[in-house]
DNA sequence: CGCGCGTTTGAACAAACGTTTAGGATGCTG
DNA sequence: CAGCATCCTAAACGTTTGTTCAAACGCGCG
């Protein structure tokens, strides 16, 4: 299971695993022990590196968000997030644990995973305001609200990619980890697509829906 | 032998104690003893009512299966969620530890999680398909695929409450449990416009985008 | 050489975990 | 009354957890 990997160091190696780990078990569902003999070294230095399990998730925390932010074509540069999944899944091996990771970081609701979704948020606002701007896009009425939402809708196929892999016929489902082939470059193609279309011409083919949805709300709050 | 009404009693409380602490801290975060000691019992007790931790699970599972399932006017029998949402949050002190644990099932990928995400997508591709039919929706160019699109986009508000809630200048943030008061009415209900917006315009002003993604899909898989 | 320093380890630690055991109540049935 | 089943608990089980400790190892420097 250990990546004997000379070039480097045995604290990036122990952060590696622990990454890997964390990103396919959970941070409860992954002992120190664990981390230590797929890094191919005793449960006692990886203590001795960084001090403690929940330092060594900071540490992790602090990789992931070093390898997202620290890139000029970063993946919060850019509104649209499917290039930049593309990417990474085109070396999928290689991505993969950091996906896995990040995912869990969002959910878990951490200091470091809040930072990472205001700063996605922030990006896709200023997108949609300079789409506006441009004419390209229409304006929405609720700018911060729709930038929540598109940004929320755009890192889904990272929350559930198992489910979405599953629901269109899946490659097959992964073993016992988390890491299963759900997120494929396959099923990332299909949803684009569709996506799209979502955002170009809606579902509904008319505006009774939005507009007996704002009367309601009108009804109910008429202050505001 | 068992008893009449299995529910109603210790057991009952027994399970409800753990829904809720599985729903705020995990299942690998909430010990049995946290368990017996919230339902005011011993720990001794939970096996001998549940057999195990993993079987009071499947007893939680189940539990929530059957109250979203088990109604006529279910959750998963509309395509769209904001009304049951909003029926939900209107009494959210009763319903929140089931949104938790809701929540939680569908991040596991456990086996009840996933038939009830992939009968939330059957039920919305019922939905789509009856309205295209019906003439108030377009009818998109991938249907399955757009279902599992529009149905994980319903329950993002779920997954992501805390981040959406804060991201919109939440009412404050919770303490240390994951039960934060991030999914309140009004965020739920500032949701609603944008995203039904969304669904209406669209958030592009012209197919430009759209036909570009196409051309180049096709580009790369001509022959499907 | 000898000294010190960073690296590494096996062993041990106390605590917490899920689970088991033995048994005390309590109430129903014969 | 005895017999039995159910509900419930205190105590202990064995394992695993994160963490600590003393002691080696290799290695450059005086």
């Amino acid at each position: 299971m250990r990546s004997p990997d000379p070039d480097l160091t045995t604290r990036a190696r122990i952060r590696h695993a622990a990454l890997a780990l964390f990103g396919a078990h959970g941070f409860d569902g992954t002992s120190v022990r664990a981390i230590a003999a797929s890094a191919g070294v005793s449960a006692a230095l990886v203590m001795h590196h960084f001090g403690s399990k929940e330092a060594l998730r900071a540490a992790c925390d602090a990789a992931i968000v070093d390898e997202i932010m620290g890139r000029k074509e970063s993946m919060l540069s850019e509104g649209d997030l499917s290039s930049t999944m593309r990417r990474w899944l085109a070396d999928i091996d290689t991505f993969r644990p950091s996906l896995d990771y990040l995912a869990r970081m969002i959910i878990d609701g951490g200091e470091a995973g809040q930072g990472l979704f205001d700063q996605l948020v922030d990006r896709t606002e200023a997108t949609i305001s300079q789409g506006v701007a441009e004419g390209i896009m229409t304006a929405p009425s609720d700018l911060r609200t729709t930038a929540v939402i598109v940004a929320s809708h755009g890192i889904m196929p990272l929350l559930l990619e198992r489910h979405i892999g599953r629901a269109l016929g899946g490659t097959g489902l992964g073993g016992t980890g988390l890491s299963g082939s759900g997120l494929s470059l396959d099923v990332v193609r299909r949803l684009t697509l569709p996506t799209l279309e979502l955002y170009t011409h809606g579902l509904y083919a008319d505006d009774s829906a939005l507009s007996a949805a704002r009367a309601a709300l009108q009804e109910r709050t008429p202050g505001e």
